[in-house]
DNA sequence: GCGCTATTTTGAACAATGTTCAACACGGAT
DNA sequence: ATCCGTGTTGAACATTGTTCAAAATAGCGC
């Protein structure tokens, strides 16, 4: 059932998703569906849930020996999950709730801690900053890079070609790197 | 009949914009909303318009002496904008068409313009790069504060304080300026 | 002013879709 | 077999985008 959701959704887009879809591909009645998730708000959110938990489990995956390094795997972990799941991470990020109803706390813990992930490598940079500052400084870096591949892989947006957008992110990482001060991985092309 | 759509868009955000609504506070039938607009994407769409119309007007009138300044003038213009009207941004952004009907043409244009303004900034600063990374580097850019402000704004994942926010953004296009290679405007705080 | 035609406006009816809930079905305990 | 709790059902309802034939209005020649 929590299937078909997520494939219409991956497949058509949020709009697509339909209540009476996902009770006959399941197999099943309207009101099960309503039985198993409360309502079409709660389907949602919990095909979100496991999208942002999928997001999880591979950025944690990303080695952690260079911090360097875990950055630019970090971005590019998040750019092959945006390119596999476009339709999936803009449900995450642009579903909206009825009526404003809270955001669920579990899902904005887990994006908290997605956000988190690049506290440590740049601690490791940066020993001596204000430990405040960079935890500012990872959320600002996680909102720049989904900046870059949201609108990058926006079709509507004449999108930019995934290989080169590969490119863009990675020396995107190495620029802000090398202005706060640290040694970028790679060099940059001659000017 | 607009101003009602886009105050309501305003108000409460895309999702509480309901055709009766408009033609009730229009003081008009629902088939003058049609005749009007065609349907409902096409109301969207001409508030999105002028939403983009809106933004850009105020990106243009960005002094343009100095380069460095005002690629952060281009910011916290953004900044200020995206604070002032976050649900008109939003359904510029985030509004997807009924069954895959391609953006208009005109809107994209106009994004695209937006996105182009960094361009003569970015080539006075770098005389020398190829002119098709500069547009690229632009475009990264934009992308970059966009998502910085958008995930900055959004109340669901515990927004950043606006003022926070524009140090933010200001230090942002500093730190990136100077990994270019490019003097920042002020000087960073010492770590 | 009148008659006629073209254009615009209207809102009842329709279609799509989320939501509810009383009835039903099934399972196990007595 | 009876009864009770639990889960399932889908018809009916509410909301909301959409259509379109009819009514209203505007324009025009006389």
């Amino acid at each position: 059932m929590l299937e078909t959701a997520r494939g219409i959704i991956a497949a058509k887009g949020l709009r697509s998703l339909k209540v009476r879809d996902v009770a006959e591909a399941a197999d099943c009645s309207i009101g099960s569906v309503y039985n198993e998730f409360g309502d079409f708000d709660g389907l949602i959110l919990t095909v979100n849930r496991e999208t942002v938990q999928a997001l999880s489990r591979r950025l944690v995956a990303v080695p952690g020996d260079d911090p360097i390094r875990q950055l630019h795997g970090f971005a590019e972990t998040y750019l092959d999950f945006a390119v596999a799941n476009a339709n999936l991470l803009r449900s995450l990020f642009e579903h909206r709730m009825e009526d404003d109803r809270p955001f669920p706390e579990d899902i904005l813990g887990m994006v908290m801690q997605a956000f988190a992930l690049m506290y440590e490598p740049l601690r490791r940079l940066m020993p001596n900053r204000d430990p405040e500052e960079i935890a500012l400084q990872a959320r600002m870096m996680f909102s720049a890079v989904h900046g870059i591949i949201s609108l990058g892989l926006e079709e509507r947006m004449v999108a930019v070609p995934p290989e080169r957008l590969r490119g863009q992110i990675a020396q995107f990482v190495d620029t802000y790197l090398s202005g706060l001060g640290l040694a970028p991985l790679r060099m940059r092309s001659t000017d």
